[in-house]
RNA sequence: GCUCCGAUAGUAUAGUCAGGUUAAGUAUUUCGGCCUUUCGAGCCGAAGACCCGGGUUCGAAUCCCGGUCGGAGCACCA
């Protein structure tokens, strides 16, 4: 058997392996064994092939019978799930930017396993700087809409600023209990010292300074950047940057108003304290989340164990790139207020607004990221796959059209009678119904008019015959200014498929309607679509055929569509 | 520089934890062919990968060591 495979050449590794998996107990005596199998395989390798195959089927007759498994992509399951009642995973984004398809692995893979679990899933809003990431208020209504589009319902959601004094709160329970302290130093110096591995002078203060210090903190005594709430971890920390990590600090709350709460509070929390408290307060089992969090889990453990909570499981995943889209919420800000781009959608973005205006489906991007699933190694995505995706999923439901591109005229003689046809709307579905039109010839030559894309009569001669689909044959004559000019060949189907002829796609001259396509790239291609097109309403994805598939955008006296893909 | 991760075809992923049933499975891509009144879909076929070097072992994609390359963190950002 295994000879056959190799060309009448037998593997002794192969065979030796299989035997032992079937029969574990041979494993003592392998060398003997291994010999045997040796000496099996030199005779058989003497014969030819035919005569191995014979003795195969004599013996064995379905074992040459191949047989082919399809298996369903799904998640690896969750670690631990045993540990806990019910699973909840949460996604925490900073309201100061739409969400892009870089966010999509921590939103699907959080909802995805929540719902896997029947668990829940959160929505945290994480707008505690009011600073350097200063959150903006159309984010938090884009956000959620991000989502729903999505598909990831959320059974709740918290805004982390309306939560200041949970995080006071505990940020005193640290202090009282000695874990943690109130540093005054410049960010300089304490920086030099923990490189160190020295300890500050505000670290050995006793708890009742530290309170003290905290309650000027909290009254306004300081300025910003005057005072700092440290969690004690280990000086001596192999990582410098688990050492002492700061949680609260205070910000000019004049200067940089909060959008939500405007200037109420000046003693803001960090990503640490906050995140950690809410995970735990809000019964976070799984944190799904990129891996730059890695050293971050280091230190809020350390605050976990002050408190006596366990760490809920975490997955830290790797960065996901696409193939030649900036995936940088800086980059997609700056550009869209430079005016670089057209707005957040954008067809050059990857955010999910561009992705919808550009007829992506939200189902597509799902399966794209559970295919990629929760490991940790970065990955480039290419739009191919993407397009592969969604392809499948609009290809079954769209609708056939024909748009014409660089429209010229093509005028054929001699129709000999009226044609009314049936186009249908899906090539595989004709229970979606047809678009009607009637052909009818003119005047004395009995001509016939339509527009047909300059390109596809480029390198014809003389003679050749095209067909127009569903239509008929025209034979090809010449180009004569802006006119085609050719003259009715015959209706048959049959004889233009035994020709080999071009089949091409055409619009009755009087059926057209304006259209523009704008491409990925924001190039736009100007043409006609054919009059049923007239109906289309907005967000409909549709097939322009031998062209690719596009998604509604405006329908009034011109159509507007934005390309997705072939 | 310090501290962590990671590496399977062009892209993505399975297999790695528990070494042998796998000369590596799947999807996409590309190329043939069939089919189809689209250059779409479908069907059939082909191409294409275990980062490198050592070690352990009868046997290594899998375990160990070293290297290379890539990424992340080292913020009073999240």
């Amino acid at each position: 058997m295994n000879a056959i495979q190799h060309k009448g050449k037998a593997q002794a590794g192969a065979i030796l392996g299989k035997i032992i998996v079937e029969k574990q107990d041979l494993k003592a005596k392998i060398k003997e064994l291994s010999k045997l199998i040796n000496q099996i395989i030199a005779e058989i390798n003497k014969l030819s092939i035919d005569e191995q195959k014979q003795i195969v089927i004599d013996k064995w007759p379905e074992a040459l019978n191949k047989e082919k498994k399809i298996e369903k992509k799904s998640l690896p399951p969750l670690a631990n799930i045993e540990k806990y009642a019910s699973i909840v995973t949460r996604f925490s984004p900073n309201p100061d930017c739409v969400l892009h398809l870089g966010s999509a692995r921590a939103i699907i893979l959080s909802h995805e396993y929540a719902r896997k679990n029947n668990g829940k899933f959160i929505l945290r809003f994480e707008d505690t700087d009011p600073k350097v990431k200063q959150p903006i208020l159309e984010f938090y209504e884009k956000i959620r809409e991000d989502l729903a589009w999505l598909g990831c319902n959320v059974d709740a959601e918290y805004i982390q600023s309306d939560r200041l004094p949970i995080y006071y709160e505990y940020a005193h329970k640290l202090l009282s209990q000695g874990n943690a302290y109130v540093c005054k130093c410049v960010p300089d110096d304490f920086r030099r010292k923990i490189i160190k591995n020295q300890a500050c002078n505000c670290r050995v203060l006793a708890i009742e300074k530290n309170l003290e210090r905290w309650n000027l903190m909290l009254k306004g005594s300081y300025l910003a950047g005057e005072a700092v709430v440290r969690i004690k971890t280990d000086i001596n920390h192999p990582n410098p940057a688990v050492r002492d990590w700061p949680a609260l600090r205070i910000i000019d709350n004049e200067k940089f108003p909060h959008p939500r709460v405007g200037s109420k509070y000046h003693v803001w929390p960090l990503y640490n304290i906050a995140a950690g408290i809410d995970d735990h307060l809000m019964g976070i089992t799984h944190i799904i989340r990129g891996k730059e969090h890695l050293t971050n889990a280091v230190r809020q453990k350390y605050m976990y164990a002050y408190l006596g909570w366990n760490y809920p499981e975490t997955i830290h995943y790797g960065r996901l790139k696409i193939t030649g889209a900036y995936l940088s919420k800086s980059k997609i800000v700056q550009g869209v207020k430079e005016g670089v781009y057209t707005g957040w959608d954008d067809p050059r973005l990857a955010t999910f607004v561009a992705l919808k205006k550009r007829g992506i489906t939200p189902e597509s991007i799902k399966k794209m990221i559970i295919d990629v699933g929760p490991k940790t190694a970065d990955v480039t995505l290419s739009w191919e796959n993407l397009y592969s995706h969604n392809r499948k999923i609009i290809d079954l439901q769209s609708n056939r059209y024909f748009l014409v591109l660089n429209p010229i005229k093509l005028r054929v003689k001699g129709v000999p009678s009226t044609f009314k046809v049936n186009l249908k709307l899906h090539p595989q579905r004709s229970e979606k119904g047809f678009r009607k039109y009637t052909i009818v010839p003119k005047g004395d030559l009995k001509t016939a008019t339509f527009w047909i894309d300059k390109n596809d009569i480029v390198s014809l001669s003389k003679g050749s015959v095209l067909r127009l689909m569903d239509l008929f044959n025209v034979e090809f004559e010449n180009v004569c200014g802006n006119f085609v000019e050719a003259s009715f060949n015959s209706g048959s189907y049959a004889e233009a498929r035994k020709s080999k002829s071009k089949f091409i796609h055409w619009i009755s001259q009087g059926e057209e309607l304006p259209c523009t396509v704008v491409m990925p790239n924001t190039k736009i291609n100007e043409g006609i679509a054919e009059s049923a097109c007239k109906n289309l309403k907005p967000d409909t994805i549709i097939q322009f055929e031998r062209f690719g598939f596009v998604r509604v955008h405006q329908n009034d006296k011109k159509l507007v569509a934005y390309y997705s893909h072939k």
